[in-house]
DNA sequence: CGGGTGAGTCAACCGCTGTAGAGTGAACTG
DNA sequence: CAGTTCACTCTACAGCGGTTGACTCACCCG
């Protein structure tokens, strides 16, 4: 048997199941739709202790729906690489099992939450944006960039969260090899 | 002056008064955040008429996001020009007067309401798709088709709904002179 | 051991929003 | 002109859901 949690590592526990909780339903239902009681419920706690550790409803969103970018492959790529790299950059996010809920979350709802608009705008779509067009040298790299990240937005939204067949159960290679070509065109 | 409109021509005035404030909120705010009662204030109404004639909110939600598939260019273009032909249609159907309103609330929600999700998957996506696929001889034709549809929709999501500078403003010339070789290059 | 701190609970409030039902007055019909 | 239909309104209900404040109890510290 184990020896009973102090009372931060039970703190840090419930915070941790109170996130957990929070990006499956932000991810799979919505803002909305996700309830705080839900939440709480699906995490095995009070109601009230979730408005304790996180204020209101839009705080725990903020904590739960993040785009990490801590170490991006894209930006030591050069521009051949570059198609490669965003992709399996993009795969990598939501595959992996920490960030994936976090990053869907943030994705499912940022054509109707307000914050979640802004952050896949600013820091997700401009910034990789500004990245890429710092690697192409051909007029409109603005534009060609914007269409870059459109693009890779789709694929993440068709995989992911429509999850559209053959695409959602198709193999990363596969995937690499149809789609990168045509993200080279972008480019040149 | 103009002679007093007839019970049934108010009527007509009156539904079309409501489906324009829908699709406006729809498609603006998202379909939890529009109220039956902002919609009857937009539409300078009683919310209960709204009622009267939708039956509930997810009935007034049906009659006003739509996807107008009536004629689509797609339909007889051959492979050389499908891209060209998909970029045309996608720009076409959203600032179209009457239907750019109600494509962009069907996709402002597909990724948070069922329905929603359902026309756009199953009418708007795989159909598409099915016929991009029908029209390419290359391995992995269904999966480059989904490519494909998932491409395009990113464009029109990044477009009109996120409003990604410069691809927001930029002109329906520069996009196909940008996107079409990429879109090509999925098909081959 | 005894006071304090902080995790977690309970019960309640209250505004918002979808929805229902009765009512009203003007337009149509015979 | 009388009766009927129908567009439209008013009022009210009921449940959901975010949020709050007081409370309980176990753990930590001196």
């Amino acid at each position: 048997m184990t020896t009973a949690p102090s009372r931060d590592e039970r703190r840090r526990r419930t915070e941790a199941s109170i996130l957990d909780a929070a990006r499956a339903l932000f991810s799979d239902t919505g803002f909305e739709r996700t309830t705080i009681r839900g939440v709480a419920a699906r995490a095995g706690i009070d109601p009230a202790l979730v408005m304790q550790y996180y204020g209101n409803k839009e705080g725990l969103f903020a904590a739960a729906a993040r785009w990490h970018v801590d170490q991006s492959s894209i930006l030591d790529a050069d521009r051949d690489e570059l198609p490669v790299a965003a992709i399996r950059d993009l795969l990598s996010h939501f595959e992996d099992a920490a960030d994936g809920k976090s990053a869907a979350a943030l994705m499912r709802n940022c054509l109707t939450h307000p914050a979640a608009a802004k952050v896949m705008r600013d820091q997700v779509l401009c910034d990789r944006a500004a990245t890429v067009t710092a690697k192409i040298d051909a007029p409109d790299a603005e534009l060609r960039a914007a269409l870059f990240g459109a693009t890779m937005m789709g694929l993440g939204m068709a995989r992911y969260l429509i999850e559209l067949e053959p695409l959602a159960s198709a193999s990363r290679e596969d995937i690499e090899r149809l789609l990168a070509p045509a993200l080279a065109a972008l480019l040149t």
